[in-house]
DNA sequence: ACATTTGCCTACTATGTCAATAGGTTTATA
DNA sequence: TATAAACCTATTGACATAGTAGGCAAATGT
């Protein structure tokens, strides 16, 4: 299940996307057209910022912009810096030890091959095919 | 992200679907077997039974086994059954009160279309298709 | 210079879910 | 009637989610 983390993030992208291009939104404006409270929204862009996929600006006329062109952004480097890899089970997860029934159990192809239908998914899907 | 309730589940059918079609299974055999704590088990085929996907008989010589032919089962709906409905996003959720977003959301259609994807995926898979 | 606007930082919290464990009761069979 | 099995209710520790709260730092316009 995808958090308010990941599905707020993409919400900001998108906002932010359909701006003019080098200008600083500020977070405000984001939260008031999003409805979604601003103090949360500083825990998410805080992310965002962190994974370079956009960059703040402090100060009176400041805000946040992307990074790069809008166009170059995929739906799944977004939710997955928020949501952290995107596997379905946890015997899949890189830090997970490693499982002593991985070699004979019978599911474990079914988890692999769910999640890179689900990774597809997302990766195939860019931000802008979102604006329409 | 699908919860052990949901793996075990899938693992304790196919455990069954693999022994001798009308004979009961103790849950104490499948338990080790299956490496998994025979009373957290327990909790799963509740479910299960409830669920009407096996059927358990007490007393000795007591177990579970298949209600239907093992053919006759699909992965998704063992899986809905334990997580509940496969759904991606909270706004999804039949039980969710309308978003007031909804009609002006540009990212509910991703959602959509990311569980279609995903229940897609699971019906299409047999239980029989895991055992090989 | 200074007030204002903005991002940035740490901490806290209520709620709920997950993954079990524990102990007992009922049911059916050999 | 002993035994083996399902069935039932309750409890728990750990963790994640979805926020809230308050203040500090930085940049700008006047």
């Amino acid at each position: 299940m995808i958090s308010t983390k990941g599905r707020y993030a993409l919400r900001v992208m998108l906002d932010l996307a359909e701006r003019e291009p080098g200008e600083y939104i500020p977070l405000k404006d984001v939260a008031e057209r999003q409805e979604i409270s601003k103090k949360y929204l500083e825990i998410i862009v805080k992310d965002l910022v962190k994974g370079k996929l956009i960059k703040g600006s402090s100060g009176k006329g400041g805000g946040y912009m992307l990074c790069r062109k809008k166009e170059d952004y995929t739906v799944g480097e977004i939710i997955e810096l928020m949501e952290g890899p995107l596997v379905s089970v946890a015997c899949l997860q890189s830090d997970a030890e490693q499982c002593p029934r991985a070699g004979i159990c019978k599911t474990l192809p079914l988890w692999s091959e769910l999640d890179t239908v689900i990774h597809d998914f997302f990766y195939s899907k860019k931000l802008v095919d979102l604006i329409k």
